[in-house]
DNA sequence: TGGTTCATGTGACACTGTCAACTATGGTGA
DNA sequence: TCACCATAGTTGACAGTGTCACATGAACCA
C-alpha cells in the first residue's frame, strides 16, 4: 500500500505495476492479490486515503475558529489544489475513480464535500450553502485540473490559481 | 484515425489498441505505426482534433451577433462542457495529454482559450477579460469533470452543470 | 524492363494483469 | 509433542499489449 503510494507519485499509474509494487514491498508480484481483489482497487484504495486525508484537513482548518469564514474557506478550497499540485497522480486518480460503485470511496468522497459545505455556509448562509459549494468546489477542481495540464500559464491569463481562488470567494460573499 | 476515434467514444483509452484500430481500419495491427511515432502520439492526434473542433464550434457562435454577450459566452462555455457528456473519454484525453511538448497541440489549445477570451470581452471589457477568461474556463472545466465523476449529482447540490454557467456569467457581470 | 519508394503484413520480444496450484509459517487445541 | 488450520507468499502459465526489425507487394518513374 505504501509502495504503490510512493510508486503513483514517482511515475503515475503506469509505474503501479503489480511487480514494482512487490518489489518494493519486498514481496513477490503476486502477494497484492492476496489483500486486493484486482488492480482497480488497490488504486482506489489510494484514492480513499487521499479523499480521507483532505478530509481531515478541512475538518482542522474548520476548527480555528479565530480566522474568518471568508479566509477559511479560501484555505480549504487551497487544499484540495495542494494535492493537484504536489501529487499530481494522485489527484487525478481521486476523480478518475468512478465513486458509484465503491460505496467507501462514495463515502471518502462525501466527507469532503460535507466539510466544504459548512464552510460554504459560514460565508453565505444555509440558504446558498449547496449552490454556491458546488461552484465552489467545481470551479477549485478546474483550476486543479488545467493547472496539472498546463493550460493555466500565467503569463497568458495574468493570474495564478491562488489569485483565482481569493477572486472565487470575494465574488461570492453576499452583498 | 477515424476508427481510434470512434473506439475511444465506446470504450474509452484502453478499447483504443493497435489490434482494434487496424481491425476496424482494415489493416493489420503495425500499421499505424507507418503514421504515427507512438501511441501516445496517436491519441494526442485525437485530442488536437478535438480541440479544433470546440473552436470551430466557438468561433461560428462568436458570428452570432444578435445573441447578447452574456449570452454568447454561456453557450461557449456549454461548448466545451457538453464534449464532456457526448464524448467523455475524448474529453480527458483533452485535458490528458499535456500541452508542453507538442506545439501543434498547444496551438489548438490556444485557439480554443482565444475564441473565449474575445467573448469574456465582450461582457467584462478588455482590462479584466484575462483574469475572468481565466476563471470561466478554469470553472466550466471543474464543472465537465465533476459530472464526468459522478460528483456533481443534482440531489447533492440541488443545481446541475446549466445552472451553475449561468450562475457564474451572471456573477462575472460588471456592477 | 528494372529500380525506387512507400504502405502494409508478420514474427518476435519484453512486458502486463490475472489466477490456480503449491509452499511455508505460525498459531491453536489435544 | 503432534496434528490441524488459516493465512500470506511464491511460482508457472495464459492471453493480451506496445513496439520494432524485417519481408512483402503494389504503384510509380526512368
Amino acid at each position: 500500500m505504501r509502495a504503490a503510494s510512493e510508486l503513483l507519485d514517482e511515475g503515475g499509474p503506469d509505474a503501479v505495476t503489480l511487480r514494482a509494487v512487490g518489489a518494493r514491498a519486498g514481496v513477490s508480484r503476486g502477494a497484492p492479490y492476496g489483500h486486493f481483489e484486482d488492480k482497480q482497487h488497490l488504486l482506489t484504495a489510494l484514492a480513499v486515503d487521499a479523499w480521507n486525508s483532505v478530509a481531515d484537513e478541512v475538518e482542522e482548518l474548520r476548527a480555528d475558529v479565530d480566522a474568518a469564514p471568508g479566509d477559511r474557506l479560501e484555505r480549504g478550497l487551497l487544499k484540495l489544489i495542494e494535492v493537484g499540485r504536489r501529487q499530481p497522480h494522485l489527484y487525478a486518480l481521486m476523480f478518475s475513480t468512478p465513486v458509484s460503485g465503491d460505496p467507501v470511496a462514495a463515502a471518502a468522497a462525501t466527507r469532503v464535500e460535507n466539510e466544504f459545505l459548512t464552510l460554504v455556509a459560514d460565508v453565505v448562509g444555509e440558504a446558498d450553502a449547496r449552490r454556491y459549494g458546488a461552484l465552489l468546489m467545481s470551479s477549485a477542481h478546474g483550476i486543479a485540473g488545467l493547472e496539472l495540464s498546463g493550460h493555466l500559464a500565467k503569463e497568458k491569463w495574468t493570474v495564478d490559481g491562488d489569485e483565482l481562488v481569493r477572486l472565487l470567494v470575494d465574488a461570492i460573499r453576499p452583498g
